[in-house]
DNA sequence: GCCGGGATTTGATCTGAGTCAATTTTCGAA
DNA sequence: TTCGAAAATTGACTCAGATCAAATCCCGGC
């Protein structure tokens, strides 16, 4: 992991703008829909920011961010909460794409809280509308991109409108080994949970010690093996899959 | 409610197709990107389909309902369940938009499921796609619908995951007089609940009984006023954003 | 290697919502 | 207008998960 060299050539033959060539999210990002002129231009009006663990975005309105790639490390886009209670909306890896609350006047705000390093690729929204407007696949590909995430966020709503605590934790660990996608979480491969137990529980719908209770749980039942509260080792997927219920 | 004469004029001066013409919703659906030509092009391949209240589209894969537009009726779009357990992700009410699985494979199936007498106006997917291609402004405004569900859905995650039983009920409320608008809820104007108290449940993901106790406790407190089971004669939409939570 | 503090686990108890079980209401059909 | 079945309400009791409260673990900094 990490080593790149020969950065892709487009099929065109031109090669990519020097940073996009050397991202790792070149071609699993948006900006896969682009050739390497159209990434010129996406990349002229970017540009590059980091964010340590615990740093927010608010996304709302105006100048804040309002497009961007996850280029790396793992960020939560949080949702309501002036209390205590917080619920995590949406978990943010590598070649996600944030954004789109488009013209809509954006009441409340969502907030963008990075959960390690993490480096996003922002365009500024007038310049990527009006790219948007000029190349129809990157319009495509946000719009497939778009129904996707609905897709997913209406399977949470099944997790957490029906679920019971054992289903949620272990389709939530289904769902990270399916983002992960180590080769197949199978054997001793493994991976390691983003988030920790408060995240989870903030993710899942439940409380910290609801989710270690379950956690312990999957472990007794050899269902999942872990190292340490933060390391699977591996995992019987089709023990998970029948854990999580449907 | 129900009479319309004088069909619109497209601003080109050609006059939609008579079907759109007499359409409910031809302005405020998607169709309202559309010139008259264009929306005649849309109107060529799609059909029109009625479902009595209980009967069910199964979107999936291939030949099913991909794309359609509500003109009349209400129905709900289900997730999940063999055994007993459903989740109601989302409400459909005339002029909403059905369909966007896209290319993705759809591995498990959405359900419509009528409520009310239904009308749908459904585009094959083939040839909805097509025109996408050909109408950006079609493509634009069924972005922009999708990222609007797409904040809707996680905005019910929150109600789902962190909210109690009268904060969920109170926003379901607000909700639907938010889609009724029957002119703001104010004083006696009201209107009815297009779901019975079992869908009400399966969609803030409480039971019957619960909401049942909830709508009791709501009326005592003098936040909603109704008569029957289902039409709210007026509520205090101060008080019940505020019973609501966050 | 040692230390310290936050993260995690574990235990005991409490409670909001679920379940089971009757009524009572509502509303459409005759 | 009456009737009957489905829907809604209400009540009693249960239970999954929350809350409160200690341990214990773990990992990074020294």
């Amino acid at each position: 992991m990490g080593h790149v060299h020969a950065p892709d050539t487009a099929p065109d033959g031109a090669s990519d703008p020097a940073v996009c060539a050397a991202c790792a999210v070149r071609n699993s990002s948006l900006c896969g829909a682009l050739s390497s002129e159209e990434l010129a231009e996406l990349n002229a009006i970017s540009h590059r920011k980091s964010l340590k663990p615990g740093q927010v975005h608010v996304i709302e309105g105006d100048q804040a961010l309002d497009f961007a790639n996850v280029t790396q490390g793992v960020a939560k886009l949080l949702r309501g909460a002036e209390d205590g209670r917080q619920q995590i909306v949406g978990l943010l890896m590598p070649s996600d794409f944030i954004g789109g609350t488009m013209r809509t006047e954006a009441d409340e705000p969502y907030t963008i809280e990075a959960v390690s390093d993490l480096e996003l690729c922002i365009f500024p929204r007038d310049g990527f509308q009006a790219l948007l407007d000029r190349y129809p696949a990157l319009e495509r590909k946000l719009l497939e991109r778009t129904l996707n995430e609905l897709q997913l966020a209406r399977d949470w709503m099944v997790l957490l409108g029906r679920k019971t605590a054992r289903e949620r934790v272990a389709t939530f660990v289904l769902h990270v080994a399916g983002k992960m996608r180590n080769h197949g979480c199978h054997g001793a491969i493994g991976f390691d949970l983003p988030l920790g137990r408060g995240d989870i529980a903030d993710h899942i719908g439940l409380t910290i010690e609801t989710v270690s209770r379950q956690i312990t749980q999957l472990r007794k039942d050899g269902i999942i093996d872990m190292q340490g509260a933060r390391h699977v080792l591996s995992c019987d997927m089709d023990a998970l899959r029948d854990a999580s219920g449907f």
